[in-house]
DNA sequence: ATTAGTAATAGTAACTATTACTAATTAATT
DNA sequence: AATTAATTAGTAATAGTTACTATTACTAAT
């Protein structure tokens, strides 16, 4: 895989945020960069980095988003804000030997989402 | 809310399986009850039925998917074959209180999904 | 430094899943 | 049975994403 300068624009932006953008959010960061940039370029190169395991690509409902981190951890969601959070949480692989155990299924990932509220908007109604 | 007979016999498709199908799967089985249903009404149904908690969505990737278990679960997803399978794991509420108690984040639902190869696909390789 | 070969790009069209709109129909209520 | 509001079929529209194509940019080997 080549090293283009939008690849690498790309990459960066994702790597400058915890927000877990999606691709439209992206793509308007990086015009700053490369005003001439193409959508189609931001979608088939989130999608390679995503491949080659650079970043991670996680679901919010039914659109992508993506995330530099790409070590094992949980995300919140905030039914309120929408707002994606990053968690940590012990123990969740020893859920994957149970599971191999019980169902013979071979755990490769474990996604935990936590749908709720956040402080934030607790306190705001 | 009405009890159409549209609105019955996609509910009724819903409780028929375990394996989480998609709209347009239900769409088709729906026309061999009513060859004339139309694909919107089966979206709005399902969409309805969901939020009024008879259904549950689930989101594989992008699409949405439909469980008649509203009950809290988890789910076993095969990267070779794509099926989804319910499990249940013990002691996931314990994470509530604790995702409380260090984040103030009030949980109102945990979806844990187990992304991996099932017995059958580990075989046949 | 040029060339050949390949990968990546911008721009646009196409596709898929889903939602919105509208006139006609239907289920519940009086 | 008549009324009325919810629901429907059919179709158009939308959002997110992917595919296509002609052109451009790298890379490596002369």
């Amino acid at each position: 895989m080549r090293f283009s300068r939008q690849r690498n624009i790309i990459k960066d932006i994702v790597f400058s945020t915890n927000s877990h953008p999606n691709a439209d959010w992206v793509y308007h960061e990086a015009k700053n960069f490369i005003p001439s940039i193409s959508l189609g370029t931001v979608y088939r190169n989130l999608k390679q980095l995503s491949k080659i395991g650079i970043i991670k690509t996680i679901y919010d409902g039914s659109v992508a988003r993506f995330d530099w981190n790409t070590h094992p951890h949980n995300h919140l969601k905030c039914i309120e804000c929408g707002r994606i959070t990053d968690i940590e949480i012990e123990k969740t692989n020893n859920f994957a030997e149970k599971v191999l155990d019980d169902y013979s299924f071979d755990v490769h990932d474990i996604e935990v989402t936590f749908i709720g509220t956040c402080l934030e908007h607790k306190n705001n109604k």
